[in-house]
DNA sequence: CATTGTGAATCAATTCACAGCA
DNA sequence: TGCTGTGAATTGATTCACAATG
């Protein structure tokens, strides 16, 4: 399943992998920002909840080394982690809700800082379109595919009511997108080739209580 | 490390595991709004991205059956699911906050429906203390402490500008919050014994930005 | 001397193949 | 016939122990 091109690792590489990568990726940009230089094994390990040894095999798995005693040089391993997941590239997306959520995620620094760009804003409310939120002017949903087209944007982000989450990922689907982050709490439908993630923080409480619960109030790791 | 007492599985259950099982209640939830009856074992993993047989040993290692040529009975698996993780209670949860993200989080259906109630709401703006979000009465950050202890409230979420999220955190390790839901993209520094999850859409974005690319434009599963 | 890098052992998850039942 | 339930084989992840090294 691996092939190894030149001395360029250009395989395909496990899914478990590639999502161990992306947090060991996103920990090292933060501790960058805060004036880290090095990152060890062990930080990266309790940072992102995954075993120190599995970190250091990961590392190596992409050939990147670090220095014994040390750790790796942060900088370095976010350029080399970005370099094989394929994320030198920005990204367009279109939001399509522009409500309190919709206004939250368009000025939030989350995902330009991760090489993803809000392109477009759409809303159906009439009063809403022409406003500005998060320096992007709101147009109207119906301008939606085109604008797609246009920008050639493979993502969208649902932060409409419920109710019309099904309708804005149909939009969504015929438009083009090929990913699509929704924030409602509806069960999207859509076609095999769009995939479909869902914003949940509930996922990651029942998961934690469970074991918060279960020892009585004291530490799990 | 599993032990049975009684008829009843009051085990340690792999992490793994509740995980999992974590999703196929949310998508059976959500089914069952649709006005399903019954799952298949299918389903459940085209919608967790789970395998469906290992949905069916999961069911199975919780001792819950389905009727085969059919699938399982929703209503029942979300019960016996919500009795296996201790999911029966509600949570009071101390949202910290008020802005656009503050407000969209108060004011979602999606907390409520899994049990988590948003009790209290804090600012330190003092032109938001007094107005409502999502019908909770905004308070002054420094009645956190009081106000935690008193709802007797376990889970913190954090939805401030980044600037101000270490010292949130802080305050909510102080009042005795064990659990914090990170909205920001500031990597918390907390006790060992306080668990932090990041809500970052960017983490899954990655990972299928991966594939997608890989692949050129087909479809991954 | 803290931390990387790895062999070997163990444990969990995935997959195949198919029997068994409504 | 469609879906559950499960043995057996395989693959991936975790953990232990420890050598290596900057």
């Amino acid at each position: 399943m691996k092939q190894e091109v030149g001395g360029k690792v250009r395989a395909t590489l496990q899914p478990g992998l590639t999502n161990r990568l992306t947090k060991y990726l996103r920990v090292t940009q933060q501790l960058i920002e805060e004036g880290r230089d090095a990152v060890s094994s062990k930080e990266l390990g309790d940072f992102t909840g995954i075993n120190p040894v599995q970190v250091r095999r990961d590392l190596n798995a992409i050939g990147f080394s670090g220095t014994r005693g040390v750790g790796y040089q942060a900088y370095d391993l976010v350029e080399a982690v970005r370099a094989i997941l394929g994320l030198k590239q920005t990204y367009n997306i279109a939001l399509v809700g522009a409500g309190n959520l919709g206004s939250a995620i368009a000025s939030s620094t989350i995902l330009p800082k991760r090489g993803f760009v809000i392109h477009d804003v759409f809303d159906n409310d009439g009063d809403k379109i022409g406003r500005t939120v998060g320096n992007i002017v709101v147009k109207h949903i119906d301008e939606l595919k085109k604008s797609v087209g246009e920008a050639d944007e493979i993502i969208g982000i649902i932060a409409t009511p419920s109710a019309s989450a099904q309708e804005v990922a149909n939009l969504m689907t015929d438009a083009g997108i090929r990913v699509i982050l929704n924030y409602t709490d509806v069960l999207l439908h859509v076609p095999y080739n769009v995939e479909v993630h869902r914003i949940d923080p509930t996922a990651q409480l029942m998961h934690t209580l469970y074991y918060l619960t279960q020892v009585g109030g004291e530490a799990a790791s």
